[in-house]
DNA sequence: GAGTGGTCTAGACCACGTT
DNA sequence: ACGTGGTCTAGACCACTCT
């Protein structure tokens, strides 16, 4: 045991835990004070509070000034999950990663791009279809715009040794951006593109990316079947 | 500005957050050190500390002792998705919940059940399929096993006012556990009982809850066409 | 060996929300 | 008004890891 006999936060974290997880302290139940735990660990009562504001984080604990610190009655209402880089991913498995762009083009992108990328309609920008391998089997399929008025660069890119996504992350700055989950029913044409059967449940991962009040790129990613996203807590 | 001028640690975290964002400190390159920013600021080292280790927990920040603090090469690899009570979801929307157990009985789980649960392939166990709905129209589709040597009181429950997620929620202590999001091509009763067409694609969410080392409970949630996961960052 | 982040302390003041 | 968590400080020591 490392966490156990010292004082460190770890230690009164992994105690508190038990206690919760043991229903020591029920859920909906309040728990003593700061300063009175700090008291029973013989800590500071910064220690504790370290401790106690990562569980609240996890949502293990509800914490407000002057009500104090509660049980949460839903715990593990939240899951992490990674979204990876496609190379490293696929490398980091063994396998051979590789990608080939099949279009690319000007275009007027559809409503909900156009809605998502905060232009006009009547703008061609750039749309870049690209299909990710590995060991030479699809793997994603995936379908971007990029708001080429931010980035004009991006017009000379030649993605030869660099995937859309990889010139991106290398070139552009991130703000922040959004994630939506969900899943499709294979067209034809994905189907054909991932080598599957068309109808096909797909796992579809859509996300769009800012930086400073602009848009910069929005972009489909399209599973093959059988793909997992998997997370612990 | 709240934050801008006082020397909180949220002041400096967003001034790093804008340096990062504005390339001032590039990806891979190194950043002064905590007690040089601690000087810059004009705060406590701690403070410093304090905001940084909250830019390398969400992956903005690489930190090693004795190599010091550099920009992450590969930022926003993490998305935080929620995983919501059914009823918290529904009713948030203003919509009416309710759920419908269509099947319950002992049964022997199949092999991918049994080695999630950790249990032999000879005990019958508690098998709930269950519909939830808002506004009376199908929403997901909840196919459970329980582990009911772990938690025998399951078997008198009778789930009248309480969902069966509801009710292990409240009556049995949870410890941690794994997701796994994935998508389907609906079946035949999957399409019947979440009233669409045969072959859509479901989005699927695979649970498995875990306490002292026992499994409790592997749920199996598909999602009406449609739904979405959404996150920001 | 030496430099950097990781953590603890004791005390203080502040902000928020309940009463 | 007052109690509780939220945060800051200044200083200290420790743990890791690079050279």
């Amino acid at each position: 045991m490392k966490n156990d006999d010292r004082n460190t936060w770890q230690a009164v974290q992994n105690e508190v835990r038990q206690r919760i997880s043991q229903r020591v302290w029920k859920p909906g139940e309040q728990i003593p004070h700061e300063a009175d735990l700090a008291q029973e660990f013989s800590c500071a009562r910064a220690t504790v509070n370290r401790a106690l504001r990562g569980l609240a984080d996890a949502g293990l604990l509800e914490r407000r000034r002057k009500a104090g610190t509660r049980v949460a009655l839903n715990p593990v209402r939240r899951a992490e999950f990674s979204i990876p880089l496609i190379r490293e991913e696929i490398e980091g498995r063994g396998q051979e990663f590789d990608y080939e762009i099949l279009l690319r083009e000007m275009r007027l992108p559809p409503p909900d791009v156009q809605a998502r990328l905060q232009i006009g309609g009547d703008v061609p920008i750039l749309h870049l279809q690209t299909l990710y391998t590995a060991d030479r089997l699809p793997h994603v399929f995936e379908i971007r715009w990029i708001n080429s008025l931010a980035v004009p660069a991006v017009l000379d890119a030649d993605f030869a040794s660099l995937s859309p996504n990889e010139w991106l992350v290398r070139e552009v700055a991130f703000d922040g951006g959004d994630f939506t989950l969900s899943a499709v029913t294979a067209s034809k044409r994905e189907a054909s593109v991932l080598a599957c059967a068309a109808g096909e449940g797909l796992l579809v991962l859509d996300r769009t990316t800012r930086h400073g009040g602009q848009m910069i790129t929005s972009v489909r990613l399209m599973f093959s079947p059988g793909y997992r996203m998997h997370t612990q807590c």
